[in-house]
DNA sequence: CCAGACGATTCGGTATTATCGAATGGCTTT
DNA sequence: AAAGCCATTCGATAATACCGAATCGTCTGG
């Protein structure tokens, strides 16, 4: 499917299993025999993959009947998940205060398979109904906090990179060498912008969390409407604050980190 | 596990996949020689699984090395999950409202395996730093939200009172038929309460969730300081608005719900 | 109201497949 | 430096999941 040059020792029905989750993931309910194409299988067999998953509520049945859906324990596997996560649980305390300093929604983001997804959120500060985004994936190309995983993670560089890049926008980048350029800039400043690339309106700036070893393993974005670009200095400055102060609470020796030697 | 009489048609391999997932679910971080123990396996086998999981991101060994914790492709799943639950998008709106009014924050629960799980939470208003709630799981008997879901679901309230209820403070009430007698009430009034039963310093009211078909399918509760209690008649009359706006939009015929037949 | 078709589900034989035990390698510990 | 622990690899075995065909239920169209 990818580029798994390596590995092949995967056990079958779990591969099987992972695949449905998957295509469940992309169009929310699908009928046993939708999945047997999908898979290219038998129905029998994939109708035995999907009761096993739903006896462990890993997927639904909807009560019209026989469609299927993901099950609510996805749900309860994910906050356990967010838990774990070391970067979130330091990082909470200092986007809530950058959201209130800006007044702009706020959001942490790790990489998914070439892809950044977001590991928490912070609201906008005033009262306004705003979808929860944490567990949202957003193409890397396409975001400020993509654009620094990719400046200073080579490995998720070359996998985001090689494959066609999604137009979300009329803005979106799509040439990955003009993409790769960008980088080099990010790398410099330690910051990524994007403007109305992966939605209209929108407009975000983020930059790199580090971890104790003084890898990047997060990054920090603030997100506001796009008549309020560019940021403000004040914006900026604090976004760098909450970067560093995150960082420092993991235990990273530097900050900005030190760039990955590059490959020019 | 549970009470499953039916069912012997499961996988093995994938039985196993997802009871390692729910092992990381409790001890958040564990071994592979751990997880063998704890499932009676030689470490191989599990090694196997393991690294299957892995392969699809729904494990991820940590940096440190030999140990495993649940991975963030859970995450991502977990958010298409949420998002093709129709009661949650109707309750959204509902929610926000409810909040804002009250000033208190609101969640909204369903069952999974005899617990309540909490799919969307709206935070209280004031600018604090709240907690994401969302995928939390708390015992039915010591909830508001478990006490009315217990109330209208016979299989529910079987299934979950017939093993032992866990203290969680000093009120919780752990004897099943004290539960039971309480939930006369909650049908009565459409309304269940809690009082520092889950947590100290926290209570709670809910309220039922009907869909098309008259059956409850959901609660919405608003979590208050236990100072602020009992919840004021404003509180408990935009707590059924709420509740009776959801069930509308989401085709019920009646709200409150009719209550099943009792077995008296 | 009936006939037909589609899809989900069940069942049992077969061979593929996951499992397991033993051996290896890497790491920390004493 | 040695020893123990744990993850990991490998290959033989038989247990296991897979598949095809038959059944059942439901929806569609006549």
């Amino acid at each position: 499917m990818g580029a798994m040059t390596e590995g092949e020792s995967v056990i079958q029905s779990i591969d099987r299993a992972a695949k449905i989750l998957a295509l469940l993931q992309g169009s929310r309910r699908m009928g046993i025999s939708e999945l047997a194409a999908a898979l290219d299988l038998p129905p029998s067999t994939v109708h035995g993959i999907v009761k096993s998953l739903q006896a462990h509520g890993l997927v639904a049945q909807q009560p019209s009947g026989n469609r299927y859906v993901l099950g609510p324990a996805l749900l309860k596997l994910s906050s356990v998940y967010l838990d774990t996560l070391d970067v979130r649980a330091r990082a909470m305390r200092w986007m809530h205060e950058l959201s209130s300093r800006t007044g702009f929604a706020t959001r942490l983001g790790a990489e998914l398979f070439g892809e950044v997804i977001v590991i928490h959120h912070d609201r906008r500060p005033d009262g306004t109904e705003q979808m929860p985004e944490t567990g949202l994936t957003i193409p890397s190309h396409a975001s400020a906090l993509g654009k620094v995983l990719l400046a200073y993670d080579a490995a998720h560089a070359t996998d985001a990179l090689s494959r066609p890049l999604a137009a979300l926008t009329a803005d979106t980048v799509t040439d990955p060498d003009r993409v790769r350029e960008g980088l080099e800039e990010v790398r410099r400043q330690a910051l990524g912008f994007e403007n109305e690339e992966a939605v209209i309106g929108e407009s975000s700036v983020a930059a790199p969390i580090c971890a104790e070893d003084g890898e990047v393993v997060a990054a920090v974005a603030v997100v506001m409407p796009s008549n309020e670009w560019p940021p403000t200095d004040a914006v900026v400055g604090a976004l760098r604050d909450a970067a560093r102060s995150i960082s420092r609470d993991l235990g990273a020796p530097t900050w900005p980190p030190r760039p990955p030697a590059p490959a020019g």
